[in-house]
DNA sequence: CTGAAAGCGCTTACAG
DNA sequence: CTGAAAGCGCTTACAG
């Protein structure tokens, strides 16, 4: 159905105006009359012309695909992260490649970057595996603005969006100290995480703000609920009082409910829990909903490394995502 | 770093061919002798030559590029699915341009469809968010293939993926029986879903092919883990002797889970569970792996969805992906 | 502000 | 099997 492709130099002839004015009215911000740009714009309304993203890609050079390299088998943090990528490059009318390999590893890496190269793309953007590994720095491989999200970057002056885990531990201990909580645990992940030594560290700056500081020892081991429920134990065995724990995830707090539901122990009227992550079902959708999170936003973080590709471009250096807090109704 | 760009007429100058002969040496399966390919390749790797992807595409009419249309707002389902095709197409070398939006409102719908031909994508994945609703028929807009991911389209001759929700059925309760399971229950979402009613026919049919039926009424009402509880309850309370259930989503097997604990029956030891989605944190990291659960797969379902636009064109039709079986280790 | 012209770097009938 | 030539449909200095 139609008359064939419409192309611009139809629209011109249409318009009366040579090719070249009429890709500047329809494009350029340059000085064209206004009574030339309307004329053209009717025309190329009225013919439903559309131009040719190949031909304009190729006369300018602009692909409007921006690259995305992730580190080999997303995680489920990594996951929304390129989802959220994806969406706003979409938004822009950027198309995406994503080339999935161990970013570490410089085989695959090769054959991606020199693809990623040929195909030049407008930008480029890479999706690591969070806080606890620094991905080598491809930026100076590439002639266009690169960007990194959810891993650091070993290069100071690369964009790196992360989430701010400091602000997790603050915003804790934040959430409790306001609510008149006084003896407040720490339950959290190996203490050889990155994560983790942020997030205690805000926590205990805040506790320091209002003369805290955490109850018993901090019980480091592992990110599982079966390591949840052994701390909490622990916790409460030890005759420590204790009317709030921080735990350093969904999962470990889910855990630690566990516990105190076993033992009688009310939550959160005796102990409030807060866990990290917004993990699928512990807030929505349940009655019990007796738990605190925080939600790290990760689909926001990867919208807004995209965006740094394509909009305006943000200074060098860590750009540190604030998480969100999802309170728990009864809590 | 280097001597400036090499273009296919340097390849060529230098195998001491011409322009068009380098060209199908480098690409063609055409008749082209043995020893000129040989020396073409060996020219253009000995240039580093590197096709510009944009001229190549500007002249093939090829864009490199699937389009991909998701119903607004992802859900936590349909996010799989997406990074499956995503990756799937990076490994194709394709690019991927999203536009978000709900697929039933012909609006957004108009503005997607004219970019995604403007960019001559080279095919169209329409990802649905699951089996409840059926996708008006994109199919006649475009020029290039176009599957349907994870809805049901209203043409028939369309190329749809699903998840084979009656052989989720059909697996749960062979699982069960197989096991020496007789006296199986069956709670599940509301009875007006589609995937309920799909699941609950084949789970029905295995069982009739046992000798069996469904132990107590069918329980349907909602996905969430308090309904999982409260359908439990109700189940033991009325008297009926079970010795399964088959729970129409993870949710709803850890509700039960939590009834049955609370009420000291052990599981799967007098009543063995089984669910379906493979909800992260369900049958993984934790001890209390009570439940067996069916996974949808649904990442291969974008990945399949997404090969059937670049690699070979199924039949049309729906093809249906089996869902596998986590044990946990226990049942 | 407008237009003539070159050029982006390949692919692909077509003729030989 | 190989090559000369046209052409893909725009953008962008450049000159006017």
């Amino acid at each position: 159905m139609g008359p064939g492709k419409v192309r611009l130099s139809d629209v011109a002839a249409v318009a009366g105006v040579s090719l070249s004015t009429a890709s500047k009215a329809l494009n350029g911000s340059t000085r064209i009359s206004g009574a030339t740009r309307e004329r053209v714009r009717e025309a190329a309304l009225r013919l439903d012309f559309r131009p040719d993203a190949l031909a304009q890609s190729f006369a300018s050079g602009r692909s409007r695909t921006v690259g995305v390299l992730t580190h080999r088998a997303l995680s489920t943090f990594a996951q929304p992260v390129l989802i959220g990528a994806v969406l706003l490059l979409g938004e822009r009318d950027q198309a995406t490649l994503v080339y999935d390999g161990d970013v570490g590893v410089s085989r695959r890496l090769g054959h991606s970057v020199r693809e990623l190269q040929a195909r030049r793309i407008d930008g480029l953007l890479v999706i690591g595996d969070g806080h606890e590994r620094v991905t080598a720095s491809l930026t100076h491989h590439f002639g266009v603005p690169v960007s990194y999200a959810f891993t650091a970057s070993d290069d100071p002056d690369d964009v790196v969006f992360l989430p701010d885990n400091e602000l997790v531990g603050r915003m804790a201990a934040e959430h409790l100290v306001e609510r008149g909580r006084r003896r407040i645990a720490h339950l959290t992940g190996p203490g050889t995480s990155i994560a983790v030594r942020l997030r205690e560290s805000g926590f205990r700056e805040v506790l320091a703000g209002a003369g805290l500081e955490p109850v018993g020892p901090v019980l480091r081991s592992g990110w599982g609920r079966d390591w949840g429920t052994q701390a909490m134990d622990r916790l409460l065995d030890s005759g420590t009082r204790v009317d709030a724990v921080f735990c350093g995830n969904d999962h470990i707090a889910l855990g630690a409910l566990e516990a105190c539901t076993r033992r009688g122990v009310a939550v959160p009227d005796d102990i409030a829990l807060i866990g990290v992550d917004n993990w699928e079902g512990v807030v929505v959708d349940q009655n019990t909903r007796q738990i605190t999170t925080l939600d790290l936003q990760l689909e926001e973080l990867g919208r807004r490394a995209a965006a740094s590709l394509v909009d305006e471009r943000p200074e060098p250096g860590q750009h540190r995502l604030a998480p969100t807090l999802v309170v728990g109704p009864s809590t």
